[in-house]
DNA sequence: TAAAACAATAGACCATTGTCCACGGTTTGG
DNA sequence: CCAAACCGTGGACAATGGTCTATTGTTTTA
C-alpha cells in the first residue's frame, strides 16, 4: 500500500511515517519497474505501527522502537532479540511501577488537603 | 537552604533546579538584607522535586507538575486542586494500561520468536 | 587575604519528536 | 485532457527539557 492509505489506516500522518521511515522503524520498497518514486509498505507497516502508537503513549522512544524492531528482524539472533525486548519489559514495569507510586503521593496529596 | 545542597540532596543539577523554579515548580527567596542575590530553598521544594523525579519518570511533563503545583498553592480552591490532581491519577491509570498492553504484545512477540 | 568554591543571569546550544512548506513530478476522476 | 489529489525530497520551524558557557559577584577556607 502507498503511504497516504497507510497513514489513513494507522492514524499517523504521512510526515511521522516518513519520519519513522528515516528512523529506522518501518521500511519500504520502490519498485524499479514504476515510473514514479512512490513507496510501498506492506501490510506489517500496519500492524508495526498500531503498536507504535501505544508504546509511545506508554512512555517508549523512538529509539526504544528502533532497537526492538531492529532485534526482531530477519538476520537477527533470536537470544538477542528475546534480551532486547525482554530489557524493555522491564523498563516498562518499573515505570508502571513508578507511576504506582505517584498515584500514591497525589492520593496522599489529595486526602491531606481536606 | 541554598540551590548546591538542594541540588545534592535532590539529585538535580542546579541548572535543572533553576529551570524547574523559572517554570514556577518551585520557588524561593531572596533575603533583602543579604549583600548577596542568593536564593533561599525551603524543606518543602526538596520534597516536591523528589515528587517531581518520579512523576517525570512515570511520564508527566513539567507542565504537568506545574499544575499540580499552582493547584495545591494556598491562594487555590481546594476543589479545583482535586480536580486537577483527580484527573492527572486518570491520566497516570491510563498509561499504566497501556503499558500493560505494549508488555502483552512484546511478551507475544518474544514467544511468537520461537 | 587570596584562592577555591559557590551563586546569579543571560543566552547559546543540544536531542527528541514531530509539523509545515515549497517545489516538482505522478496518478486519478470526471 | 485537465484539475485535484497524491507522492517524494529537503529544509525550515517549533515545543519540550534540559545542559553548558561566559561573566560577574559572594562566601568560605586554608
Amino acid at each position: 500500500m502507498r503511504i497516504g492509505e497507510l497513514a489513513q489506516k494507522s492514524g499517523f500522518s504521512r510526515d511521522t511515517i516518513r519520519f519513522y521511515e528515516q528512523n529506522g522503524l518501518i521500511t519500504s520498497t520502490v519498485e524499479d519497474s514504476e515510473t514514479n518514486s512512490y513507496r510501498n509498505y506492506k501490510d506489517d507497516c500496519l500492524v508495526w505501527l498500531e503498536f507504535f502508537a501505544g508504546a509511545r503513549e506508554a512512555g517508549m522512544t523512538v529509539a526504544d522502537l528502533r532497537s526492538i524492531v531492529v532485534s526482531t528482524a530477519e538476520s537477527c539472533d533470536r537470544e538477542v532479540a528475546r534480551a532486547v525486548i525482554q530489557r524493555k519489559i522491564e523498563e516498562l514495569e518499573e515505570r508502571a511501577e513508578q507511576i504506582g507510586n505517584v498515584v500514591l503521593f497525589l492520593e496522599n496529596t489529595l486526602s491531606g488537603s481536606d
